[in-house]
DNA sequence: AAAAAAG
């Protein structure tokens, strides 16, 4: 790709990690956080009072969207109200600390969070600075299960929660909340799912790869013709023409687009099976017997997965027998050339200047976003413009918002008179790779995409997905998900990505790390051919040479400048320890009375960290991948709340979860990678606030430390500290 | 090591 420095030297990505420009951490041109040009990014664009005014008109005014308040359509037919609602089943065997007590209470009323627009929670701003400190937010937490079912308010089905009066019991997904963690998964009889690791190597037959279906019988793919012809749209140019690129092209032109293979027939089928069918489960509709039913031309899962053709075997290296944990060395990976921003370029301009409507200008405004961020304003009028992009923006920057509001513009301006149609296909797709990002994300989009009529719905795991169907089946314009669940809802035939003309990928660079980048792949190639693919992640780097080699043309790559150390918040320290006082130093480091989160390398520490220190006296909970996902979301909501100071997590917190105020983050265990201590540590410091990161370590591997720092091009500095010590009360956070 | 699918 034009983009890179240096060509692209093989198929795979492991090329591009085994071929580093060293491991310095050079402030050189070349460097990621290099920058040519001195630039203050404004921080801090609102106060609080603002944001509390601005919490009021939301509520008034966000129903606007106009389905939420009829919702004809899409009554739901097939499930009603019964929100099945499984997350609150294991509030009994809840195990962290505080939440029990207050449990009750921390659930709002079905009544006060319809609207979402009080939005209280908080998370998903992170990657937006703008509403970094939005005291009216409540958290995350109160509304955990909601993800985006809000807005149907309508309908009772789709809250997340029901009342608890019509809650039935939740009896057999019970059960599925006690999910054992992984790994007694893998010990424990549990024959019928195999664990991760197990599909991973063995279990995968039954899953072929989308390699295989790519080479069967895509031939060509329906056009996009009936897309209605876009009227006016003259002046922006269109899907379509990205091929070409030069001026957007109109979802029209998408005809030509020939080679595209497909899965066509999809866009035909209207018998989806219905939810119902479920029930005979196994027999899950496979793509078979819809091709029977007609579609004959289209290869089944099945077939595809005979098909052996070796082409790209080279994206499935783990696959052959490797072990897929190659232990990855923590080097810097070439930077891509960027177009740099600074501030001072884009002072002044407004989103509509940019080419954001009114009404999503509006919406942003409401949301605190008044003006754009340097990011933003890097970024929208290319994705406007219907190209790809890469974006990098610092942690907290308003990456969100940079693609989440042109992605929304562009698919008001496309959608062919057809918005709202029952039944319609997602047009949009983002991609994270945790759930409380995705759906920390999609509280974000969502009002945005509500303010001009559009529709989004999470599509994430852990929980059931009867809801995500259901919202499926009426219609969805953008999806917010993760990995795992959409790939089982393709399977299942419940999820047709053929329309999607418009990719985001969070988190991109880790979205390309072992394990995520195959499904990714698999997904991006049941989007609609010559989509366009926005790539951000405040560390994008050349790790994404991959999928950038395959899915992306001719990208505009955009940062922002004056994204450094030196105009960060934070302070940096390197505690150098005797390993067996550990637990003593973080029980100190935790007492502080402000918002603390400690990061673990693993699950089992994270559980032990949080239950030793409440035990001792200062309340924690803990947030990691061996909780239910209803647990998890409750426990990330009690820090957002302030129901507790203390949240020790694996590295599933450590990026895009936005928190307010977390003065203190405390890596238990130092990271591995550079990437992930410039993640970990953007959980504090947010929206111009002070915030201390202290990295425990023992003494022998400071070297170690030093070298990852470098490359993070971090300066901290390293004391050497015992148990008891008055320093460390000091970092304590206040 | 972690994360990501299972009415």
């Amino acid at each position: 790709m034009p983009n890179f420095n240096k060509p692209a030297t093989g198929r795979s990505g492991k090329n591009f990690k085994s071929a580093p420009k060293g491991g310095s951490g050079a402030r050189s041109e070349g460097h990621r956080g290099f920058r040519p040009d001195q630039g203050e990014a404004p921080k801090r664009r609102w106060s609080a009072d603002d944001r509390a005014a601005r919490t009021g008109d939301r509520n008034t005014g966000s129903s606007r969207g106009g389905r939420g308040d009829s919702r004809p359509d899409w009554t739901p037919r097939e499930k009603p109200a019964r929100g099945g609602r499984p997350e609150n089943g294991d509030r009994n065997d809840r195990p962290s600390y505080g939440d029990r007590p207050q449990r009750s209470s921390e659930l709002p009323s079905y009544g006060d969070r319809p609207e979402r627009g009080g939005r209280p929670t908080s998370g998903d701003r992170n990657e937006r600075p703008q509403r970094d400190s939005r005291p009216d937010r409540g958290g995350y937490g109160d509304r955990p299960q909601r993800d985006s079912r809000l807005e149907r308010g309508g309908y009772a089905g789709r809250s997340e929660r029901p009342s608890y009066g019509d809650r039935p019991d939740r009896g057999a997904s019970a059960g599925r909340s006690e999910r054992p963690s992984y790994n007694d998964r893998n010990n424990s009889g549990r024959t019928e799912r195999p664990s991760y690791n197990d599909r991973n190597s063995s279990g995968r037959t039954e899953r072929p790869s989308y390699n295989d279906r790519n080479s069967g019988g895509r031939s060509e793919r329906p056009a996009y013709n009936d897309r209605g012809a876009s009227a006016g749209r003259t002046e922006r140019p269109s899907y379509n023409d990205r091929a070409q690129r030069t001026e957007r092209p109109a979802y029209n032109d998408r005809p030509q687009r020939t080679e595209r293979p497909a899965y066509n027939d999809r866009a035909q089928r209207t018998e989806r099976p219905a939810y119902n069918d479920r029930a005979q489960r196994t027999e899950r509709p496979s793509y078979n017997d819809r091709n029977a039913g007609g579609r004959s031309e289209r290869p089944s899962y099945n077939d595809r997965a005979q098909r052996s053709e070796p082409r790209e075997s080279a994206y499935y290296p783990a696959r052959d027998g490797k072990s897929s944990h190659s232990q990855q060395e923590d080097v810097v990976l070439e930077r891509l050339v960027a177009k740099v921003v600074t501030a001072s370029e884009v002072e002044g301009k407004s989103f509509i200047d940019l080419g954001i409507g009114s009404n999503i200008s509006r919406q942003l405004a409401s949301m605190g976003a008044e003006s754009p961020f340097p990011i933003q304003a890097a970024t929208i009028p290319d994705v406007l413009a219907g190209k790809d992009v890469l974006g990098r923006g610092k942690t907290g920057s308003g990456k969100t918002i940079a693609f989440g509001a042109p992605l929304v513009e562009r698919l008001m301006e496309n959608n062919g008179g057809k918005d709202r149609q029952m039944g319609r296909k997602p047009r949009a797709l983002i991609l994270a790779p945790t759930r409380e990002l995705a759906q920390q994300i999609d509280r974000t989009i969502q009002p945005i995409a509500r303010s001009v009529g559009l529709f989004t719905t999470t599509i994430v795991g852990g929980v059931p997905q009867y809801k995500q169907v259901a919202a499926l089946t009426r219609g969805v314009d953008v999806i917010i998900a993760t990995p795992g669940r959409v790939e089982d809802l393709i399977e299942q035939g419940r999820l047709d990505l053929s329309q999607v003309k418009v990719t985001v990928l969070d988190e991109a660079d880790h979205m390309c790390d072992l394990g995520f980048l195959e499904p990714v792949q698999r997904i991006l190639r049941e989007t609609s051919e010559g989509g366009q693919k926005l790539l951000f992640s405040a560390t994008l780097d050349k790790g994404v040479a991959t999928l950038v080699k395959e899915f992306l043309v001719d990208p505009a790559v955009h940062e922002v400048a004056g994204e450094d150390q030196a105009s960060s918040t934070i302070d940096h320290k390197v505690l150098l320890i005797e390993q067996r006082e550990k637990r003593a130093i973080i029980k100190q480091l935790a007492a502080g009375a402000g918002k603390t989160l400690v990061f673990t390398r693993t699950r089992a520490f994270a559980e032990e960290m949080a239950e030793f220190l409440s035990m001792g006296g200062t309340p924690a909970t803990s947030l990691h991948g061996d909780l239910n996902q209803s647990r998890r979301t409750r426990n990330l909501q009690m820090l957002t709340s302030g129901k507790v100071n203390v949240l020790v997590a694996t590295d599933v917190a450590a990026r895009g979860i936005h928190v307010d105020d977390i003065s203190l983050v405390i890596q238990a265990d130092a990271p591995e990678e550079y990437k992930t201590y410039l993640h970990r540590s953007g959980r504090t410091g947010r929206a111009g606030k002070v915030g201390t990161v202290v990295t425990l370590i023992n003494r022998n591997r400071r070297r170690k430390m030093d070298e990852l720092l470098g490359r993070a091009e971090i300066d901290a500095e390293s004391i050497d500290v015992a148990a008891g010590d008055a320093v460390i009360d000091k970092l304590a956070a206040l």
